[in-house]
DNA sequence: GCGACTTTGTTCATTCGTTCACAAGCGGTT
DNA sequence: AACCGCTTGTGAACGAATGAACAAAGTCGC
């Protein structure tokens, strides 16, 4: 599971020797790795608006992030930035996306075509973001041979094979929750080692399997305390253990430079510690 | 937005008085109650299956993380179990419950009735968890009109009036991008000041509001770059930087007493350190 | 060419969360 | 009634992440 990995750095160590190595340096704590897929989400869209150049600030600023943490997340892949300037918004752009290893053509197989699962097989922001989709597989036969977005569904019984010939790498599951085990177990079967599931259940994989997991439920009910915090806070406020001196915090609006109008596809962006999107 | 919320003590500050007030004790942290969604879905199951009792040890297996780690998480609601015994299963469910404020009937409002939307709309995994869907919009004239799950889909004109008409507090956002600003909006000026949202776009609310996203992209991307980090490992595992010593941690299999035949609708559970599930 | 200004990248202190280890407490047993 | 084994709850050590402040490094203007 995801929340027993240890305590392993993320990434490389950095080599002690001369000249710094091309890109992954250092290792990269997971938080930051999060936030790393807002920021690009952000640089995608001032780059459909022609910004160059943007500085921490303007970028935290769009981000929802302090511009002290975004320069710190941004300092794990190296030296990004001109300083008394900004940063190169393609190049920081595409050392994000080496760095999460987008640019190595991940291909994402899909299971449980469904409603939630014909949502995501439609997502169009797949490709965008150096992902295709290879494969649909569903257990039900009125559903299989459909075509969804131009592919078209398999039996999950062919699973495993299909995931090793198309040299799949990342799985979604999006079946009912009593199937999600076995198509977890044929993905690392098929050799996918990676898998993104939107199944509450505790998949049993190995240790090398990475698991993440998307659950509408505890997203409503964290929400949920939330609320009853938020309430509980407002009929209640005598004491404030926190006074938090000065204004808010940053802004929360993005900058001139951003006109909220360009519509792009979604990309990326961060909850609290968690993070995730899913195609509207 | 959530992740700027300062590190406000979430919950109420435990009052030094006589005996113990009721329910909602010290402050609880967020991780915390993020992974108390977890343990109850996981008590769901064992209330099911008619498992009366159980340890700390178990429900730790089940739910994916460490014994110490929940018996912490539990501590934050008061005492719970008995010493030497375990926890009571009702007892505790029903404390988890309380805690996170499940027993306030919460009114769900969703915007967007797409696909994901009417994913959403037909999960029928909300009655059980204390939420209702109450109201379900739409901006396109072809679906407004439309029954989708025995709600009438309405335009999302009559949003604002609608939330407070219908005391709905919390609000979910399946739109395009390009509407989720003015669908926040709405939802604040309408009273909700609980918003999950599907959409990547940074929403600019009040402070008071609490905002969680859902993003499937970044997901994605964090997944690709463990899919990098994992394989560099493999290919460069000269140095072991961190050996852990002796066996790798915890089982991750439920135990025994949890049939993983029991199909129950979706719950919750915990990514990393995110969480958040969506209906399949 | 030089100085002032701007912004990055990094260091440091602090806060937050996790893990370990153990004392306290309860039930069952003799 | 006293012991024994078992499990909870918690105190303390540890590690990670955050936020503020600063020095290095570049540009722009003169």
């Amino acid at each position: 599971m995801t929340e027993e990995r240890p305590a392993v750095p993320v990434g490389v160590e950095r080599s002690p020797g001369i000249g710094r190595s091309a890109s992954p340096e250092r290792v990269i704590p997971q938080a930051t790795v999060t936030r790393l897929a807002t920021y690009l989400r952000v640089l995608g869209i001032l780059a459909d608006d022609g910004v160059l150049i943007v500085s921490s600030e303007e970028l935290a600023n769009a981000a929802g992030v302090g511009s002290a943490k975004l320069r710190k997340d941004l300092s794990f892949l190296g030296p990004n930035g001109v300083r008394g300037v900004g940063y190169d918004v393609m190049r920081l752009r595409a050392k994000i996306e080496s760095a999460l290893g987008l640019d190595r053509g991940h291909k994402v197989v899909l299971v449980g075509v469904g409603n939630l699962g014909e949502a995501l097989a439609r997502y169009g922001g797949f490709g965008r973001r150096g992902f295709s989709m290879v494969g649909l597989f569903d257990r039900n036969p009125e559903r299989v041979g459909l075509d969804v977005d131009g592919l078209q569904v398999r039996h999950v019984d062919s699973l495993e094979q299909a995931c090793r010939d198309l040299e799949a790498t990342i799985g979604v599951i999006a079946t009912p929750d009593e199937s999600a085990q076995s198509v977890a177990s044929s993905f690392v079967a098929g050799g996918v080692e990676c898998i993104l599931s939107f199944s509450p259940v505790t998949l049993d994989v190995p240790d090398r399997v990475e698991v993440r997991r998307v659950d509408l439920a505890v997203e409503m009910q964290v929400l949920s305390f939330n609320s009853s915090r938020n309430e509980a806070a407002r009929h209640a406020p005598a004491l404030s253990p926190n006074p938090r001196l000065g204004r808010s915090r940053g802004p929360r609006v993005v900058p001139g430079s951003l006109p909220s109008t360009t519509a792009i596809s979604p990309s990326v962006n961060s909850s609290t510690r968690n993070g995730s999107v899913i195609a509207p």
